[in-house]
DNA sequence: ACATATACCCGCCATT
DNA sequence: TCAATGGCGGGTATAT
């Protein structure tokens, strides 16, 4: 089980918080019998007290624990309130304190700038909200602000965007924790199309489809597949796995699935790249090796036949989504 | 870039 | 007889 520990301020924006938490909550739909609250989720702040936001919602906290839990998740999120909140010593102490021991730090919106003002950012690839790209950037140099990314995974620090970015942000981490099934599954639960500026959309229309597949007989296997991506697949394989002949279940898979069984595989692959490409700033070979293909010419030659550009202009034709 | 190897897929047909 | 199945084999697209 991870633990999440939201940590919020007098006037912080709700949907940092609303939408990470939605998300890491509508997870437990899906997790299997191993682990059936996936997320355990604290909110705290310096006063420990009631907060009020901008939007009139009040939110209960608890105070900043002094230790950690294991596998903790630390979440910075945004907002009017962030600039007192940056000058808030017991604040920016706590996390220079406590945050190099979290399991992974993130920020929404704005909020990057108190792990930056907590130098936690240092030399770090990081997003925040388009109108603050500037600002952050000059008042500290020393980080590499990425203007055009939704959200930026560097290392165990992770960043977004805009508040819808965190949404986005965390489905990529159930992912990361979990698997891409499940945050696929998350994401059409709760009618996330994201549609992107641009016409860029982050989860794509045949893994989508694959997980709804009407009939339903091979959802199980899609989700299979995608749980196991970066692996080799074979269609004998898929058969077996289906309880059936090759000859019948290459069949009946194009029948339903519209695409012959490599290909749908293939098209998985090129689609979870694509994804990938996107948003975090991975080498095009370790996405191939995360993605399943057997080299970078490989993954060039399935998304130049399936996108009609090369994974390069794929990544840079990267949309604002703010 | 080219040649070789191989994985795939699809028509054909016997079987259930 | 029909419908679904699945084994076979060759043609082909694709990977290395």
């Amino acid at each position: 089980m991870h633990n999440l520990l939201f940590v919020v301020f007098d006037d912080f924006q709700l949907i940092d918080l609303a939408g990470p938490l939605q998300v890491f909550t509508t997870a437990r739909l899906y997790c299997d019998e191993k682990s059936p609250i996936p997320y355990n989720a604290t909110i705290a702040s310096v006063s420990g007290k009631t907060i009020a936001t901008p939007s009139q919602v009040r939110i209960e906290t608890t105070g900043l624990p002094r230790r950690l839990k294991p596998k903790t998740t630390i979440v910075v999120v945004g907002g009017f309130g962030m600039d007192p909140a940056r000058r808030d010593t017991k604040l920016i102490r706590w996390l220079q304190t406590h945050a190099p021991h979290a399991y992974r730090i993130c920020s929404i919106c704005d909020g990057a700038f108190l792990l930056a003002e907590a130098g936690l950012l240092k030399g770090k690839r990081v997003a925040t909200h388009w109108i603050d790209c500037d600002r952050l950037q000059n008042e500290f140099p020393d980080i590499q602000v990425d203007r055009d990314s939704i959200y930026v995974c560097d290392g165990n620090i992770w960043t977004s965007a805009g508040a819808s970015a965190g949404i986005d942000l965390a489905l990529a981490i159930v992912e990361e924790d979990y698997s891409a099934a499940i945050a696929t599954l998350v994401a059409r639960r709760l009618v996330l199309y994201t549609k992107r500026a641009g016409n860029q959309s982050q989860f794509s229309d045949f893994i989508s489809m694959a997980m709804k597949d009407p009939d339903g007989v091979f959802t199980e296997l899609n989700q299979w597949v995608l749980a196991n991506i970066s692996q080799e697949i074979s269609v004998p394989d898929l058969a077996s796995r289906a309880g059936m002949s090759e000859r019948t279940f290459s069949r009946k898979y194009t029948k339903v699935m519209g695409a012959t069984p490599a290909d749908a595989v293939n098209r998985f692959r090129a689609e979870t790249a694509r994804n990938h490409l996107q948003t975090a700033k991975a080498s095009l070979k370790s996405v191939a090796a995360k993605c399943g293909f057997r080299s970078v010419e490989h993954m060039n030659r399935v998304i130049q036949k399936l996108f009609g550009v090369s994974a390069k202009v794929l990544r840079e034709t990267v949309a604002d989504s703010n």
